[in-house]
RNA sequence: GCGCCUGUAGCUCAGUGGAUAGAGCGUCGGACUUCGAAUCCGUGCGUCGCAGGUUCGACUCCUGCCAGGCGCGCCA
């Protein structure tokens, strides 16, 4: 495990506090709470810690004074990161990396490749993440998209810091929804064959349906013929349509470069009475009640509106139940974290679930719901409206085929969770400078287009040692500053759960990249600025790729 | 009525309680005989929805309003 520079950072003010408290030059002090944050302004720093100014209220003397303290403490300590400290007006810790850290961090990029900015842990956590899940009824349509974009993201950024993820789909087969399923299949199958049927009143009326019933008539005439019962006969088309639609989600989402590890079904936890099981847990623990013959679950324990329904009058479990269980199975396998990614229009079920989870004895902050808000797709200025008649661009494999993998995924996660995101079709589409996926894209091929000259004229691109005062401008600096940052950006971003952090960085970085670009010559007369320039270029490479890889984009040599 | 999310520049959005609130796009004007111009540089008169409160300090936290989205099933 490697510390970042802000955790570098962090111990060594705690030091030079202990220091200053060793010293008498400072009072003893409980447990100060450090924070360290970034600057706005290059003039404040790369780092600040208002440290000082919290502590002169609890102590009653000058911010300034204290900051005077802990600098000089903090000089004592010779730590090769930091180049210089200021005090600043209010009484601002600001401090500047130096150079020579820099210059480290350069080689420590090119060193660790693939790994720069990747953790390993001794006792690394296990995280379930469940994502996507939509009902195994028809295709995946765009909201699945971003959640699938988001959900692989959040898993890689989790990995990137050191824990292990299972990504899981939970397959709702099983219930009302995929016995209209069954019953709008048998009726297309019918009306393809030229036979009478009637279709259900709240049916599923996609043009995929009949897709289905052409497949089923094709490879399994003669087995559903064989059906004398008209119920055994839905139940049969049902759980053909089901495959037919797990499989193309399988496909859909592998082409999106999600791949889960699990494909989990709903109708197993019925057939081996895992049900029941997890009903049992709940009765013991004592949140189940009888009314009118039906089990009601004690939700508002734990905060929900109202007591929830979980068996029936009639034995049936409802849906909730279900889920239960498969939550309970989910704490048995044994992990540290369990994570759900819903759509906004399942919130008010989180109290509920969580309520249960809690019930069953697993820790309430170890269950979490990340609720990533609606996709509004923008075609020409106008919302398109999405709904079951498909509108041009609804379903995920469209938008894929239109636009691609690479832009879709950025796009689904260059904005926070929360924000309920406008999907521009127009600028998607738009291989200009409009769509920032490009510009990242370019940057990275760029570079590497450097690399390509630099073959061209023989220069030897394996650099052992460079004079880091060729690197001392405020473009170069600017770059080898952020890339030291890309550590914590990654950790930060895993631990909040918010992907969009990523996609910001790389903006910046690739931005740097360009600035620096237009201002110096890369290739030059001079052999030992190339050199300088040259590590430093490969540097940034290994970070963009680095960073594109974890939101699941395309990093071209060439474009 | 209750709950969740959102409200920041013309548009789309960043912004861990800190210093003069930022970026992309759009607009307008510049920069290629030399490593990729899918680039760069310049150009912004913002009541951070409104009103209170908390404190050394609030876009950020609390309360109440206003506006938009979504949800409030023994459906899944």
């Amino acid at each position: 495990m490697k510390a970042n520079i802000k955790e570098l950072l962090y111990e060594l003010i705690e030091n030079a506090i202990y220091e200053a408290v060793k010293s008498g030059e400072l009072p003893e002090i409980p447990h100060p709470k450090i924070k360290i944050e970034y600057p706005k302004e290059a003039k404040f720093g790369d780092y600040s810690t208002p440290i000082a100014l919290e502590l002169a209220k609890l102590l009653k003397r000058s911010p300034m004074e204290i900051g005077e303290i802990i600098k000089n403490k903090l000089l004592s300590l010779n730590s090769n990161i930091i180049g210089n400290i200021e005090i600043a007006k209010p009484g601002f810790i600001n401090i500047f990396i130096s150079i020579g850290y820099l210059k480290d961090t350069i080689f420590q990029i090119l060193r660790e490749g693939y790994n720069f900015g990747r953790r390993t842990k001794e006792n690394p956590m296990r995280y379930n993440i469940e994502f996507v899940s939509a009902n195994p009824t028809g295709p995946l349509n765009v909201v699945s998209a971003r959640a699938a974009a988001i959900g692989d993201t959040i898993s890689n950024l989790i990995e990137a810091a050191g824990d292990i993820v299972d990504r899981e789909f939970y397959v709702n087969d099983y219930g009302n929804q995929v016995n209209l399923l069954g019953q709008s299949v048998l009726a297309r199958i019918r009306e393809l064959k030229g036979e009478d049927f009637i279709f259900p009143e709240e049916g599923y009326h996609g043009e995929y349906i009949k897709d289905i019933a052409a497949w089923i008539i094709d490879n399994f005439s003669s087995q559903l013929n064989s059906l004398e019962d008209e119920n055994a006969r839905i139940e049969f088309a049902a759980q053909k349509a089901v495959e037919f639609n797990v499989a193309t989600q399988q496909r859909d989402l592998a082409a999106f470069n999600v791949n889960f590890k699990r494909w989990f079904r709903e109708s197993s936890l019925h057939l081996s009475g895992e049900v029941e099981k997890a009903f049992e847990k709940l009765e013991a623990s004592g949140y189940i009640y009888t009314e009118d013959g039906k089990k009601i679950f004690k939700s508002t324990a734990f905060g929900d509106d109202k007591d929830r329904v979980v068996v029936r009058e009639d034995g049936r479990p409802t849906y909730l139940m279900a889920d239960i269980a498969y939550h309970y199975d989910k704490i048995q396998r044994g992990y540290d974290k369990i994570i759900d990614i819903w759509g906004p229009d399942h919130h008010g079920y989180i109290a509920r679930l969580s309520g249960a989870v809690q019930a069953l004895g697993y820790e309430k902050s170890k269950f979490q719901v990340l609720i990533a808000q609606q996709v509004n797709l923008i075609m020409d200025g106008e919302a398109v409206k999405m709904s079951k008649r498909l509108g041009k661009f609804s379903t995920m494999k469209e938008l894929i085929d239109e636009i691609g993998v690479d832009v879709s995924r950025y796009f689904f996660i260059m904005r926070s969770l929360d924000s309920h995101l406008d999907f521009d079709l127009g600028l998607a589409k738009r291989n200009s400078s409009e769509n920032p996926v490009f510009y990242l894209q370019y940057a990275h091929a760029r570079i590497c287009s450097i690399f390509r000259e630099a073959q061209k004229r023989g220069i030897n691109t394996e650099i052992s040692d460079f004079d880091i005062a060729h690197l001392d401008n405020p473009e170069a600096i600017t770059l080898m500053k952020l890339m030291s940052k890309y550590p914590e950006e990654i950790l930060d971003a895993a631990m909040t759960y918010e992907p969009h952090k990523i996609a910001t960085f790389l903006m910046r970085l690739a931005q740097g990249y360009h600035r620096f670009y237009t201002e110096h010559r890369i290739l030059s007369d001079d052999a030992e600025k190339t050199k300088a320039a040259l590590a430093l270029c490969k540097a940034i490479v290994v970070v963009l790729k680095n960073g594109l890889n974890i939101l699941g984009v395309s990093a071209p040599e060439v474009m």
